[in-house]
DNA sequence: CTAAATTAGTAAAATATTTTATTAAATAAG
DNA sequence: CTTATTTAATAAAATATTTTACTAATTTAG
């Protein structure tokens, strides 16, 4: 880490403090957070937004600008008069690392403070165990990326890790995995690592990075549907993740919907997941194999329990009828979970992101389809449908604009 | 209205502008709300929780102790050292209205400073119609309860009125009932009365009231069901009423959650509320009446239109087999419906409001029940279910609260 | 091409706010 | 019952912020 982490102390420290040295945290904090939402600001802007008279502005923009924490733009496009210096965040000024970590493998990227992804590895092979051994590896390989030509000399200010399973986001606990200790499991991992680090559940984090450097673009209330193996739900609310009374929210995947004899593997019948899900999939495509259907996936039905999500959707991309036929049948069935949602929630913009939504218009044109059909048309007209635009690094994304996100207090 | 207005100038414009003055409009405002929130605060709370110094703070409150707006409550319980004068709102400084326009009847209400109901007018005659004399009509009505003797002599800050329907809260046009000019309904009435008013749907004003003064205490995260002719859904998020994109939140009686082949009247078949509101109540019992069952409500199956819901309601009061077994019907269907809530949004608490509610056990039990069965337990063991506390005066303790914070600016 | 108009930024004066020190009012300890 | 301790409130001094007036840099109009 470099030595310039000392004028980014006032970041770092959150203590509530009275007097004018506070004050002027909290209003360097405040110009952070405009020019992070505006990209670049002259200094009459931020006076105005902030209700501060310019020269008081001036002041604490030369104290950031020394800090090397916000740099001067150049002076542009004046309609009249002496134009105005621009000024914006330095992107080499600090860096986050996000850590997504998956069933077989561990993707991790670095963000910078401009929220670019300028590094990332993707896939790294781990096997998530609820071991000592499973999460010593994790340490490694996330000491390993630290070590990194590329990210050694630069000052990384937090990480976190996104992971699946129960989560308390305040404290760093996480109940599902690695739950060892009487310390949280983030508390742990810091000590060992020596920067900050923050825990997230998933699925959230996903949500997350589509919310933020996706297709968002200025909507307030958006859900993000992760349709994978599960169904997960990511519902933003007001520009803020919204997380329930004690994190559990989004279960869209277990919402009784459906009058099935289905068991779901939570225990309870009639799940959405028990017919939208690659669960689901994997579970109607055994049936119909057994029940005579032809598929060029598999040629027996003994080979039945080889067979992947992953096989499925790679079937459906090279135009096996039965893979499509049930893509499209699962995509009808979330359709109708997402009516539940568009009248519950009215929302601006449904995002659909994981596995499934590989399989392009199968999937989706059934999806939307039954989301006409079943959600009430004044509010559902409303809604916009898109398929998420990160894929695959919405998960390290959104864990490090998390990372960056709790320390610049900005939830 | 009294003459004191002038002294309230500050709270009814909400113009942005710069300078001291305004700095001190802000803060006046801060310290309101704050004590909104405390109920009582001493100088140290006030200038520790705004981030002011002592003297600041104490020169703003000696102002706002001038104005009239805000009293000395005295001092009380100090444990050691010279006690502080706990500081409090002054009832009388301003009232606000809430009118709660029904199918065939209105609500009016008077609201103090410190939220207190103080004068309440239930069930006054009134046809609700889309037409200019109809408006005429509410318009009387609500010209007359301000030159009530109890009323005229007291400053009315503002006016909130409810109505079922269609409403834009930014703009005050109601697009289902009285939208006969280009003028937003709320302008039309505001210009007529000399007060300003503001516009709310019937549902969210109910929700509204009861999320203030009913029984969330500190509860965030809330959910108000209107279990009524109609079901409708009031959804409190993060401590704000939740609007959705276009104030269409909450459409929970038209969730696609039953497979049945019921034609709702919104057109789509399967909605929620083809078995569970008080029109699936009726229904269901025109039915069971036909098919022979018995019921002293009715003795021939010729009387059966002139049944409201209201008398299954009593009927199930005063022992009726038939409309018990109905009502414990109609709460099961609902706890299904409530799971899907739960499942979705971990809220901490959710309100049964609505007429069926009078029924006590009989639905509450049955609803119980499902909302156990059909929601994951792991969620739903956060999630407390409570009966309204407000009852039939929730439209009018919401309509004036909302009055009164669109005023004061805490959304 | 010059002058007027417009907007940005700075210096000095005026004002406001915070700090520090002090006084006031209560409880707890000896 | 007196003194030390604790907390509130005020006064005066020190500091910070805003206002006002002015200078700088650019565009537009004539």
């Amino acid at each position: 880490m470099s030595s310039n982490i000392s004028k980014l102390d006032f970041l770092l420290t959150h203590e509530e403090q009275g007097g004018v040295a506070f004050k002027n945290v909290i209003r360097k904090r405040e110009i952070i957070s405009l020019l992070d939402l505006t990209e670049e600001s002259t200094i009459p802007e931020i006076a105005q937004s902030l209700n501060i008279s310019v020269p008081t502005t001036t002041a604490i923009v030369t104290e950031l600008l020394e800090d090397g924490i916000i740099e001067d733009c150049g002076k542009i496009d004046s309609i009249a008069g002496r134009p105005a210096s621009h000024y914006g965040l330095v992107s080499e000024a600090c860096y986050f690392i996000g850590m997504d970590v998956r069933d077989t493998y561990i993707n991790i990227g670095l963000l910078d403070f401009k929220k670019n992804l300028t590094l990332s590895e993707l896939e790294i092979p781990f096997h998530l165990e609820n071991t000592a051994e499973s999460l010593e590896q994790l340490i490694v390989i996330l000491q390993k990326f630290i070590n990194h030509p590329q990210v050694g000399n630069k000052t990384i200010l937090s990480i976190c890790i996104s992971l699946t399973g129960r989560i308390n986001i305040d404290n760093g606990y996480s109940y599902s995995f690695f739950h060892f200790d009487e310390e949280p499991l983030a508390k742990h991992i810091e000590n060992r690592i020596g920067i900050k680090v923050f825990l997230e559940n998933d699925s959230r984090a996903m949500a997350y990075g589509e919310f933020h450097k996706g297709v968002v673009k200025n909507e307030k209330n958006v859900l993000f549907v992760n349709i994978d193996y599960g169904l997960g739900l990511g519902i933003l609310i007001d520009g803020k993740v919204y997380y329930g009374k004690s994190g559990f929210s989004g279960e869209f995947g277990h919402i009784p919907l459906f009058s099935n004899e289905m068991i779901c593997h939570c225990g309870k019948k009639g799940c959405l997941e028990t017919e939208a899900s690659g669960r689901a999939l994997l579970r109607m495509f055994g049936e119909a194999v057994k029940s005579g259907s032809v598929t060029g996936i598999v040629s027996a039905s003994s080979e039945l329990n080889t067979v992947t999500v992953h096989d499925i959707i790679k079937g459906a991309q090279q135009e096996d009828v039965l893979s499509i036929e049930l893509i499209s049948k699962i995509g009808y069935h979330l359709g109708r979970g997402l009516a539940v949602l568009v009248n519950l929630l009215n929302p601006e913009l449904i995002i659909l992101g994981g596995a499934l939504t590989n399989t392009g218009d199968y999937l989706y044109l059934t999806t939307k389809i039954a989301l006409n059909k079943y959600s009430l048309s004044l509010v559902n007209s409303d809604s916009k449908l898109s398929i998420s635009k990160l894929k695959e690094k919405a998960g390290i994304v959104g864990a490090a604009l998390i990372a960056r996100n709790r320390i610049l207090s900005f939830y």
